[in-house]
DNA sequence: GCCCGGATGCCACAAATTACAACATAATTG
DNA sequence: CAATTATGTTGTAATTTGTGGCATCCGGGC
């Protein structure tokens, strides 16, 4: 048997099965342990999969790596979701947008009751449903693989036929002139009809998020209620943010619970 | 079983239902005290769970109680999950509705590259997005806290744009007239849409299925073209699905990998 | 509160498995 | 045939897992 042969009998046993162990190719291909380790060592050089201790792993696990994924700034992320559901009572309807701080704003409604919620995230999703008597509206379409976000015509479709008590969206960026930028033209549009769904419009942005820019400028700034963040922005964005009818509310890391 | 597949069973099984014990681990891992509690301690130590006195407990308090469902005649299903996957070729557009049987037929496509994916269940969506090239689309709609489905108006409204090369759907029942039934009206009209929406439409019922009723019978069962199963029914509903235009496929669950 | 049996935690050591490197042998190529 | 590459073998170090002993914790009965 090839040397080829052999690796693409492994690679595609780990693709379709998630992993596979040495022990066991050498039972299937009765070729030695230090050949099928030296494959194995050469298919982790290009990529293809991760060498683990007596075995392989594929690199596409990707279950429940969303989940796991790496939240820079959590406690301040915290701090603003604690400070953002502090805004909602019990009862209310509320929009959830995608990304990890709306993410954080999730989780501190976790703790409010019969909310009814729309959300094009499925993190999010997951966190509310069944839980104190909420009820959860998934806004369909194509599914972002990044994120765990839906976008696309049927996401806005859908949206369009509600209007909840309030909405929670990230920001890609806000850029020193206080504009309120995204990084695709589809989530700044999702974002901007979100903004236009809610009598209260809320934007929660960590500090990393301010005087930076992103390439599209996501429309009805103006009908946000509150900026929530977790330290004063600079004085230059602050002057800009004046301009607008919105409040901003700095967390604080330390309080709440 | 290499280790890191053990602490990845361990904390799925522990994301999933909230709490696992080291005895059961053993019972279903074979493995020795020592080594669970082990992974256990490895797991704690990355901040993946918490350890507890004779198990572990999972860091996020919610995470949905969706797939914590104990699935009867898991091998039966894995089989027509197997059989299901086989119809369907690399990059074909395919529709899955919800049910834990549909659930097996997503596991099993998870092999398979460059699919369009049509969904209401949160749980397939997760397992076939941002893999091998996959295209998953959310259908929108209230989620089910029960099966993490989406459901109603927004659901079928979306779904009405779309028509794939396949759809896979559950039953709730069969009955012995050979009436594909469910337990919903929603759930039997979403499941009746379904089936005109694709060229192939496919129906996955394990064997606990047949012979009985459920509430609500699902139109357009004439447009299945295969009846996917792990027994062959009894005579009864074979001859009663013999009139009608399709093929019964039985599973066997000692073939395929 | 106290005692007790069983389960569990924790430690140290043994056993088994695997990794890695060096070298020998076989296969392939020019 | 020589040179090169691939594979197998062997020996040792490192890692992982199992085992047994013993301390500790838990729940129940008194």
């Amino acid at each position: 048997m090839l040397a080829e042969e052999r690796q693409r009998f492994i690679l595609s046993t780990v693709n379709t099965r998630g992993s596979i162990s040495i022990a066991e190719i050498k039972r299937k291909l009765k070729v030695s342990r230090e050949t099928i380790r030296r494959d194995i060592v050469a298919l982790a050089d290009g990529q293809r999969l991760r060498k683990t201790h007596g075995g392989a792993l594929s690199l596409e696990q990707s279950e429940p790596e969303m989940t796991v994924r790496q939240v820079t700034n959590a406690a301040g992320k915290r701090a603003i979701g604690r400070l953002s559901a502090s805004l909602v009572p019990d009862g209310a309807s509320v929009i959830l947008a995608s990304g990890t701080t709306v993410q954080a704003v999730a989780n501190a409604l976790m703790a409010r009751r019969d909310l009814t919620v729309f959300t094009n995230n499925v993190v999010s999703c997951g966190k509310l449903m069944g839980r104190n008597g909420n009820r959860v509206h998934m806004l369909g379409g194509e599914v972002q693989p990044i994120n765990g976000a839906t976008l696309g015509r049927d996401t806005t479709a859908m949206l369009a036929n509600y209007f909840a008590d309030f909405v929670f969206i990230g920001a890609g960026a806000i850029s020193p002139a206080g504009w309120l930028m995204d990084y695709t033209r589809e989530e700044g549009e999702l974002h901007s009809l979100m903004l236009q769904s809610a009598r209260t419009a809320v934007v929660v942005a960590d500090q990393g998020k301010f005087g930076r820019t992103a390439p599209v400028r996501v429309g009805n700034f103006e009908k946000v209620t509150y900026l929530v963040t977790d330290r004063k922005p600079e004085p230059e964005i602050a002057t800009a943010l004046a301009a607008l009818p919105l409040e901003v509310l700095v967390a604080d890391e330390e309080a709440g619970g």
